[in-house]
DNA sequence: GCCGATATCCCCCGGCCGGGGGAGGGGCGC
DNA sequence: GCGCCCCTCCCCCGGCCGGGGGATATCGGC
């Protein structure tokens, strides 16, 4: 399909990552670097002026770094998609690049048809990660009840309110019953969960999924 | 690049569908469509047989279902990718079928292009989400921490440890510490948070992103 | 050098919590 | 009808917790 050619911004402090992929990319007919950036500035900057459909973004910059930037290149209008690229896995930016609005988050040591591939995905609007990230993001989910133990509705109840802070007569009152039948019902949560007190009897629920946060 | 074309398996009890993607899939020069199941347990077989690259996994299928199958088909030898797609955006599945393994989660209303390039996407080993599935998946995490309360690091190790459940004495042991040191920061951190009692603390400094569960 | 923040330890005390019992009523299935 | 589970309430008691004080030592910065 020879639709118009994607038209992608390169932001990088480093030259010779810029020049990398511009390589990369302008080897393929269906995508086009239109521009490059060295900080963060210059990528809105120059966001705003071609208007390119995918943002490619390292996120160590000088100034403006490429999180900040891409808030403030999605607030533009007719905001393009913002492709984060950064060189480690292990620092936190996984989750601060999403919030932010990115498209996508990719390691540089991807190789090139991976690069390609993803410019071509944010650019049909899915969103696209390492599997890495993806699987942490995943794993730090409540579980989703598997050999959960089975709770009455009125314990989950009461569980519920327990996680929310309330003491047992604040969950009496709430519930409209006597302070004993909390103290009944948080029992048999404890003792169902394993659990020694109601801190525990949180956290155990909440990876039990039995409780959101 | 001619590389040998990506091998996919399409599984979707609808043969409509299943000849939609094949008719969308084989278009493409670099996929080439292997082979076609109904249900989950004839995707496994086909799996085992064709060695695909890739499979496109519907959820609802009669018998063993997607989820189910996409277990399955991670567990052979050298497993394909499994691209998960379903009608609807609001079923928990998304969470359900990452847990499995898939590689990526695609809604059937996508049009051609973004199936074309989410099969090409999981080939390459990334993963992939339509947007609002991976924006749920980031909305449910804990906040990256706006207006949290400065905690000292002493604090937040010991809010760790009461996360974990245990007592201050525990705790203490675990620190090396003297009981009364652990209340101190125990207290401190009460007071920073504004919880009345360790519990809150714990779900007040989840929320904060001050603590991991 | 002084001050602030941090980390460590100490005492008293009131309170909520959790463990161990027991007990009654209502709904559901066999 | 009988048993079983769930929800409800009750008593005693030991213990950990949290609030209120105060104290000492180290480190770093102005």
């Amino acid at each position: 399909m020879p639709d118009a050619p994607v038209r992608v911004l390169v932001a990088d402090d480093e030259p010779l990552v810029r020049s990398g992929l511009r390589l990369i990319l302008d080897a393929e007919p269906d995508l086009e670097v239109v521009g490059e950036a060295g900080d963060g500035a210059r990528a809105v900057e120059l966001t705003r002026a071609l208007r390119p459909d995918v943002v490619c973004m390292d996120v160590r910059m000088p100034g403006v770094d490429g999180l900040r930037a891409t808030e403030l290149v999605l607030r533009l209008p007719d905001p393009p998609r913002v492709l984060v690229v950064t060189t480690f896995e292990h620092d936190g930016y996984v989750l601060d690049a999403l919030t932010a609005g990115a498209s996508g988050f990719l390691l540089k040591r991807a190789g090139a048809d991976e690069m390609v591939q993803a410019v071509r995905t944010v650019a049909v609007g899915q969103s696209l990660l390492y599997p890495q990230a993806l699987r942490e993001l995943v794993r730090t989910r409540p579980r989703a009840a598997a050999g959960a133990p089975a709770l009455t509705p009125r314990e989950r109840e009461v569980l519920g309110l327990v996680a929310e802070g309330m003491t047992n007569a604040e969950i009496a009152a709430e519930l409209v019953v006597g302070v004993e039948t909390v103290r009944t019902h948080v029992a048999s949560v404890l003792a169902k969960l394993g659990a020694r007190d109601r801190t525990q009897a949180v956290v155990l629920g909440y990876r039990a999924g039995l409780v959101e946060l």
